[in-house]
DNA sequence: GCAATTGTGTTATTTGTTTAACAGAAAGAG
DNA sequence: CTCTTTCTGTTAAACAAATAACACAATTGC
């Protein structure tokens, strides 16, 4: 191993990978499955079993040559890389539609993010019951968070609020924000942004699909002679 | 021009930032600016000048050597590269609480991707009405998608029905699928995907945050040396 | 014990993406 | 007109990521 800060100088595309390893690794845990080769891992994922090794070599490795992986090791090696070890409190910022189908999707919680609070300055919004979670009104915000300590924020206020709820988010203690708004957040090093994009995703799948019917009609111009 | 079908041979890294180019030059012409040179538009972008001519450069150019970009050129260019110069007709498939967020998002339509029909299978879901659209039975699917020439489809359903779903849709001659459950998708070449893993986001966000509260604890104990 | 087999850890190669460099077209100043 | 400035299109270099290659540790069968 290098001298890396224990495992965090790994590329992003890695970093995007591990996830899809774990989902993968928990299902086959429930189905019984014990042991499972570089290969089979990576053929059920679509992607080649040496880039699924050289992903792990940055971690150090899980086994030892001529072994496959062990399931029930690799699931908590794989927990406590992507830091859901333990539960990672969380609050949502922002209780419009979006906000409100995060708060209902169980999985965040399941999945080591459970959440601790859901904000909104609509008074309408304010009171609203989600999964045992009531909306509060944003003022509260900062007393939640340093109370419950929380560490990562899912962000589905309007662009035009955004950065200055990041701010406040950012001196409330929050390590990581999850930012649905179209806004490039200005934030300090020390805290970590993700932004999720819809339109980026929607706008580059109308590209592809651009691409395809240009073709069909190539092919049929084509067959037409 | 090389051989590229009509400008279709691009890499993914380009096509993920066509929406930011255009998002970005629908802000300018709001505020009524006519010309932008590639530094500005890049730099307000957070990314090199270098790589946005690049990135043009895979579709020809949209200006002269000398000349900044005319933003009244650019806009309509650039809709026409990502495929919305015509609106694109949409579905919505699935009507839980992500479903609904996004029927309930207008930017959607705005964008170019006009909804014409929401489906569930839950009868208690079907009959709701989201911005003028009616969710229907999801018997009515194939017809409606014919119909109204629907392209694109937006799958929020449960991810052990998201295949025999995606199935489907493809049949039924849908063209890109918006894929939010958690599974890969199999479906021909002649269709494409682009999954949206709300739980890849969150996790490798967590990554980061456990990263950083480490080197924070680092930085702490040398402190205290 | 000695192949043969399996399948990892690790290094090398290839491929893809980003960044830098630069020739030269257009416009403006004198 | 000529010189200077601006700023693109295009090519080259640097960097990063994906893939392939392979040495060798552990196990199994003979």
């Amino acid at each position: 191993m290098k001298k890396n800060r224990k495992g965090c100088d790994v590329p992003d595309a890695t970093i995007l990978r591990l996830p899809l390893y774990l989902e993968k690794l928990k299902l086959l845990q429930a189905i019984g499955v014990e042991d499972v080769s570089s290969r089979q891992l990576a053929e059920s994922l679509d992607i080649k079993a040496s880039q699924l090794r050289h992903d792990f070599h940055y971690f150090g490795g899980f086994s030892r040559p001529g072994r496959p992986y062990q399931v029930a090791k690799l699931v908590p090696a794989l927990e406590k890389i992507i830091g859901i070890a333990e539960p990672v409190p969380t609050a949502i910022v922002g209780a419009g539609h979006l906000g409100q189908a995060l708060a209902n999707y169980q999985n965040l919680e399941l999945q080591g993010f459970p959440v601790k609070g859901i904000f909104d300055v609509n008074p309408k919004l304010i009171g609203l019951d989600f999964r045992g979670q009531v909306v509060q009104d944003m003022d509260e915000m900062e007393t939640v968070i340093k109370q419950e300590g929380v560490k990562i924020a899912i962000l589905t206020v309007p662009s035009a609020h955004a950065q200055s709820v990041a701010d406040r988010l950012v001196k409330a203690g929050v390590v990581g924000i999850f930012n649905f708004a179209p806004t490039d957040l200005k934030v300090p090093d020390s805290v970590a942004v993700r932004n999720e994009r819809l339109a980026v995703g929607i706008m580059s799948l109308s590209f592809k699909v651009k691409c395809i019917l240009q073709s069909r009609e190539v092919e049929r111009d084509l067959g037409a002679n």
